[in-house]
DNA sequence: CAGGCCTATGACGAATTCGTCATGTGTAAC
DNA sequence: GTTACACATGACGAATTCGTCATAGGCCTG
């Protein structure tokens, strides 16, 4: 059904790869977030999952979406870009964005070829 | 600045709106996501904050973003849209993803009046 | 009134993360 | 060689969530 089960052992992968994105080593984060260098190496080595509070200081300092950190979204770098998107299409009157999603929607199914189903 | 303290006490009613917005009973919602009928009680009612796999679990069954549980992003509603055009986006090909995102960034400049800052 | 569903709440031991600290390895600079 | 930093790893008691179960109140319907 889902197909959904996101491994959850994405979660270290994606923590590192926004980490050193931001050009930061373990103790800096550790220190920026609050938390102990230790916690940070533990998270990346896979040893603990974050708490749910742990994880919302790690998303905030990092300024990533805790989906992309859970590894339910795809990429950071096309996520740093449709961010820009949201925020310009929240910023959009109800005509324009209806407009918007119309074009969008049209352009990716010429992409994918086909019916792009909806989940 | 960091105004980012997301009360994690916005969690409980994330929950809740999702869940009715699915039509949903705690007890059919434990029942998909594999969790107890009290589990969900308990986090509807702040009594615990859910685990990292827990959270995963409940953001699949309700499909949503842990990012709108956790109340990183403003609606549920704009969220619903948004998600749609994300995965849209992410189907477009580089032409087109440009000639989308000016478009998109047209309107919005066009929507705030002025250069729209940023966040 | 009696029954059923929905929700809230509390208990219990088991499991996990917490924060803190110590230690070891590797790499690079001096 | 020695100092410094980055990271991995393990231990410890404290705190929290886990899953499971029992109980109680509210609300509807028959």
């Amino acid at each position: 059904m889902s197909g959904s089960t996101p491994p959850s052992s994405i979660f270290p992968d994606r923590l590192r790869t926004a980490r050193e994105y931001r050009g930061l080593t373990q103790g800096e984060l550790a220190e920026r977030a609050g938390l102990q260098p230790s916690a940070v190496s533990h998270f990346e080595t896979a040893a603990r999952k974050p708490s749910f509070d742990n994880l919302l200081l790690l998303a905030n300092t990092l300024d990533v979406t805790t989906d992309y950190l859970l590894g339910r979204v795809e990429d950071f770098k096309q996520l740093a870009g449709a961010d820009q998107l949201h925020r310009h299409y929240h910023a959009l009157e109800e005509s324009d964005r209806r407009f918007a999603d119309d074009l969008i929607t049209r352009l990716a199914a010429k992409a994918t070829g086909k019916t792009q189903g909806n989940k």
